[in-house]
DNA sequence: CTGCGTAATGCGTTATGCGCAACACGCTTG
DNA sequence: CAAGCGTGTTGCGCATAACGCATTACGCAG
């Protein structure tokens, strides 16, 4: 492990929750203010970090243009968007596409409803494991032993009443999930959005992605959102099937 | 500067391009293999790069998490966001918003038409300064002694028949563009294509972004396209005046 | 004016990054 | 089956390059 690298790569990190000054990141490091700019100054030659008026520092232009093209690199991503698609032709509501990476689940892909409704999600953003749709209907299907690394020392968060912030509860909850093929979001991470979601499989067979359908209750009651719970199994499949999965 | 920072950083912008393995990367840095692989070990902890099958590397999910974070951190791009829909509700068409960030013009943000027709442009990918609706918008309207900088050793690459391949005939291009007060890409970055573009101006004064609608010359003939102008100016002028602007 | 935080530069010290070599592993080739 | 190739891993000695510190300068606020 190199211990420069190291200390830059936390410095964006940390630099990316919001700009910080030098002293701060100097703090944050346990270095020299030197030092910390030192590695400012190489990251902002390429382009990594950017200086605002007022001495600051945040991301800068490499970080996003690289992190548009990794995301432009995943073959799951467009592999999984006609399928996306057509579920959004068909319910008229928000698809996202959200995938297990190092430990965490990101949204990778939407497709947004026609009807505009805000929804606190975007492709990047971390999806919640105990309490969003997408998550859940990945993390529900994956055996007890990657449940219980993943849920270690995670902070199950009330994010609304309907929250479940047992792991007991939640893991009654997957049973069921595993039950009937697909996860829900019953207004969990949300107040006012409940949400259906099935696993997508690789192809060896491992859960590593979830397709959900996200609307507001306001216009789509419960038994609206399940009954596109089979279009949605088949999207899913039909991605998985994509991935070389003999399901 | 830091030479073990600068390395890595080097990695990365390489590895984004498309996977690479260990002895492409060596190679490329001019560094011994276990160097490389130390290089790319902290990377993959903090989860920048990933390791693929088959002992390639690529971008990995931190990248992309910090990409989208740094993006949201933007103001222009929130402030600018409802003059773009306002944009796109009156034309239709898909609306750009692209910014100045270190000599090149990223897109970053868009609003996609209606109609859905294909387009070569994405969040994150480059504007090509001579031929696009977007960077044309900003260019033109930059002083001369900035143009000569950012067209410096710039290749004015040929992409369709209408592509502005001569430094001149740009110029008197953008000198079009300042009189009329916005710019027009004719089909010159793709065929069928045709854009109307205007700058956005800090509150300093400066050029530093532009909004631009392109749309298809099948459906939008080229007096309809420029009808858009007075709006596109207007809405310009509105994000400008948000970010401090007294034009 | 003083005090505070940042920026830039130079320098001595040494930690740390470097290359090399040796070996294990898996895959392909002959 | 053996040979060859590319990769992954570990250990070690060397010298480079990163570190901390001090100094100076700058801008801003009290």
């Amino acid at each position: 492990m190199s211990q420069t690298l190291d200390r830059a790569l936390q410095i964006l990190e940390y630099v990316g929750d919001k700009p910080r000054r030098i002293g701060e990141i100097a703090e944050f490091l346990g270095v020299h203010h030197s030092t910390a700019l030192r590695f400012l100054h190489t990251l902002r030659k390429h382009g990594f970090v950017q200086e605002l008026p007022g001495h600051s520092y945040r991301l800068g232009s490499a970080m996003f243009r690289l992190g548009f093209q990794s995301l432009e690199g995943i073959e799951l991503r467009s592999l999984a968007r006609p399928a996306m698609e057509r579920l959004n032709l068909l319910t008229g509501e928000t698809v996202h596409l959200g995938s297990l990476e190092d430990g965490t689940v990101l949204y990778i892909e939407k497709v947004e409803a026609s009807h505009p409704i805000r929804m606190h999600s975007r492709i990047g953003a971390v999806a919640r494991l105990h309490c969003t749709g997408v998550a859940k209907g990945i993390v529900a299907f994956l055996p007890l032993t990657e449940r219980d690394r993943l849920l270690a020392g995670y902070d199950m968060v009330r994010r609304t009443e309907h929250t479940l912030v047992e792991r007991e509860a939640l893991e009654a909850d997957f049973a069921a999930s595993r039950e009937r093929g697909y996860a829900l979001d019953d207004e969990e991470n949300e107040p006012g959005i409940h949400c259906v979601s099935a696993p997508v499989h690789s192809g060896e067979g491992v859960v590593i992605a979830a397709l959900s359908i996200s609307a507001p209750v306001i216009r789509v009651d419960r038994d609206t959102l399940l009954s596109y719970a089979p279009a949605l199994i088949e999207a899913a499949h039909e991605t998985s099937r994509q991935l070389g999965w003999r399901g």
